[in-house]
Order: structure tokens, then C-alpha cells, then sequence
DNA sequence: CAATATTGAATGAATCGTCATTCATTTTGA
DNA sequence: TCAAAATGAATGACGATTCATTCAATATTG
């Protein structure tokens, strides 16, 4: 069986960032020691340097490849929509499915992204703002058609529902929850964000 | 005797804090060495150990006295009121004078409170809870009297206003006041969250 | 085909700088 | 005068990063 390893999942690179998601979100980057990650990666110290300049590196690599694939995921699936006040509800709907399909994921970008975005020199953040600009993107649209008062600005409105939609993300991480269910924080973050921001007809 | 709290009128404590408020909101909780904080309040190293147990407490303490006074001053404000929709506007208001006030503890507490309350032990973050659940007792109230849908969850739309609030917080304080005014923040925030969570009528 | 050489990925112990914290000493002020 | 407050140099622990060495896979040779 230790024949030829090269073409199963021996991607070490993916490995190493599936145990600092997974580390990082149990301790916090700056609690978390290279050697707890290696550990978790079953792979030496040494190795991770091998794939990551140092450990700045791997958490905005872990942000940016992250963003990357979130980003995709989400225009694919607002492009099928037309009406923007749809794509808003789509959106907030990925939102949380997203979060419940990769719970360690979430908890790291809720809380460590803040924190790096303005500590981490080497970090321009470039992808988490286009993430946020998808939803000024539908607010224009929206705007455009009407359906939206021309007076609300979308760069706030962006925030506004990013961060609702961060701290719900937040309560979810780290409670377990056995409180709320993802799906009525989904509902009820939907009813409120929707009455909230369209125009009612 | 000389440690904690209670007495209210030391010079080094309250200056300490001061210096520790700015220190780290410059240079984020992690980065900052003791000895900055040190140098900022004009005072040696070992100094801050007579007032503050550790870093972390530090950081703690920070929190819960700040918080205390947070809470006053919002409680006093809206006993003057009795409709929950006037409490709920008054809130959001009075959450923008705050952060305008004090631009530097607004940004201590919007980066670094989520890192303390997962990572510090000692941190039971009872005064945060009490301050959201300021925000859920005024919807409950609002609910009694069918001011806001009884299906929508005050547990879930404290953190959402929370989460919309703080997020605005944190573009204010990061971006300096170039591009939105702490007024328009605080206007399409209102609009929003009122529409979103006030029945129509 | 076996013997040998080359390669570079992986290892993990050692290094080295960085602070949080302490405490022997000094200063203050009642 | 002396207890409390303040000082800041010294301590000790910690942990990111390095790099000499190992090892396995592949290439070369005869």
C-alpha cells in the first residue's frame, strides 16, 4: 500500500491548510503554535515553511484561497437570477449554507479576519472586499429598477448586511447551537434585511 | 489593596487604561508589547502590574469598566422613553454619539472583543451580554405591543443590529471619517433596522 | 537488470530574539 | 522616619524560524 502515494491526496499544501482552519479556529491565530498545526497536518515544523513563508502568510493564504473559491461559488449562482431582490435573498442564503457546509471556516474568517486585515502588513484584502461589492453590486441594481430608495448608500448598506449576517455566523460558531437553527437565523435574517432595505410595494 | 476596582479616583489606573485604549488600538492587543503601554502612560513597566494582574486582565478590565458606564449612560437615555420604536432609534443614535465620542475605544472593542471573549479565560463577558440584551428587552417590549412580528427572534435581532451596527463602527474608525459622516452612517442605519424590524403600519 | 548516483522533499532539534513578569532597590510624601 | 508606591534591569520561558541531515524516489550507468 505505500507503493506510489503521488496521485492520491497526498497534496500537502491543502493538508496543511485543512489543519490551520481547523487549529485556528480552536485557538485563535496568535494562541496557535506552528508545531499544533503540524501536528494537526501530521507533518514536521519544518514542512509547513515549505509551503508558507511564515505563519502570516498561511492565515492570508487560507483568507485568500478561501475568498476565491466563496466567490465563485456565489456569482454562479446569482447569475442565474435576474431580479436583484432575489439575488439579495440568494445570497443571504448562501450565506448560511455556506457556513453550516464549513463551520471551522466560518469561525476562523468571523473572527480572526478583523484582526489580520489590520495587523498583517503583507494583507491588502483584496478578496474580501470583492466579496463585500457583490452585494453593493445588487444594491445598485436595485436602485436602478427602483426597487430600492436611491438615498440609501450602497457602500453602508454592503456593511450593514455583512456584519448581521457575520454576527449570526458568529452566535452559530461558537454556541454549537442548539439555540437557533441555521435555518431560522436564515429566515428571520432574510425577513429583517428585506423589509429592511427594499422598497415595500 | 492596592489591585482593584474600587478605588475610583486613581491617577495611574484610569491612566493606564487610557494608554492601554490607545496603544491598543494602534497596534492591535497581541502586538502590543507592555512596555508601549508603559511609555504611552508615562510610567515604568513594572508599575502596570501594580494596578492590572497581567496583560490579559488588562485587556479585561478595559472592557468591563468601559462597558459599565456604556451601559449607564444608555439606560439612563432611554428611561426617558416609553415607546420601544422611539428606545430602538434612540439606541442606534446614541451608539454613533458613543463611538464619535471615543474613537478609540470604539475601535478596541469592534477588533479585539470577539478574540477575548473565545480566547481569554478569565473573560465571562457578562457585561457585553447585558449590553445586547438591552437591545432584545426593547423588542420584547415591542412585540407586547404588536410593534414587531412575534415570529422574529429578539435573541437573533439584538445580534443582527449588533452585528449591523458594529460593522459600520468598524469602517468609521479603520477609514478615518472620510467617507461617510458618522451622521449618514447613523441615518441609513436607522432606516434600515427600523423598516426591517418595525411592523409597517 | 542491478548497482550506484542524484535530487529534492521532509524532518525536527537547535538557535536566537522577544517579551511578560518579577523583585531588589529607590523615591515619595505623610 | 518609614511604609507605600514606583522603578526598570534581570530573568526565564516560549516559540517562530532555520538548516544540517535523512530518506525515498527516480535517473544513470555498465
Amino acid at each position: 500500500m505505500k507503493n506510489n502515494v503521488n496521485h492520491e491526496k497526498n497534496d500537502k499544501h491543502e493538508q496543511i491548510l485543512r489543519a490551520a482552519i481547523k487549529t485556528f479556529a480552536r485557538k485563535g491565530f496568535y494562541n496557535t503554535r506552528i508545531s499544533d498545526i503540524a501536528k494537526e497536518a501530521n507533518v514536521a515544523d519544518g514542512t509547513i515553511y515549505l509551503y508558507f513563508r511564515n505563519k502570516d502568510i498561511l492565515l492570508v493564504s487560507l483568507f485568500e484561497e478561501s475568498m476565491n473559491q466563496i466567490i465563485h461559488m456565489v456569482q454562479e449562482r446569482l447569475a442565474e437570477i435576474d431580479d436583484p431582490i432575489e439575488q439579495l435573498r440568494t445570497f443571504i442564503k448562501f450565506h448560511f449554507e455556506l457556513i453550516k457546509k464549513d463551520k471551522f471556516l466560518a469561525e476562523v474568517i468571523s473572527v480572526e479576519l478583523r484582526q489580520s486585515n489590520k495587523f498583517i502588513k503583507e494583507y491588502k484584502n483584496i478578496k474580501f472586499k470583492e466579496y463585500l461589492n457583490i452585494i453593493s453590486g445588487i444594491i445598485r441594481n436595485a436602485q436602478a429598477k427602483g426597487l430600492v430608495a436611491k438615498h440609501l448608500m450602497p457602500g453602508i448598506l454592503k456593511r450593514m448586511v455583512f456584519g448581521a449576517l457575520d454576527e449570526l455566523t458568529l452566535i452559530w460558531v461558537l454556541a454549537g447551537d442548539s439555540k437557533y437553527s441555521i435555518e431560522k437565523l436564515s429566515s428571520d435574517a432574510t425577513e429583517v434585511l428585506m423589509n429592511g432595505i427594499a422598497i415595500k410595494k
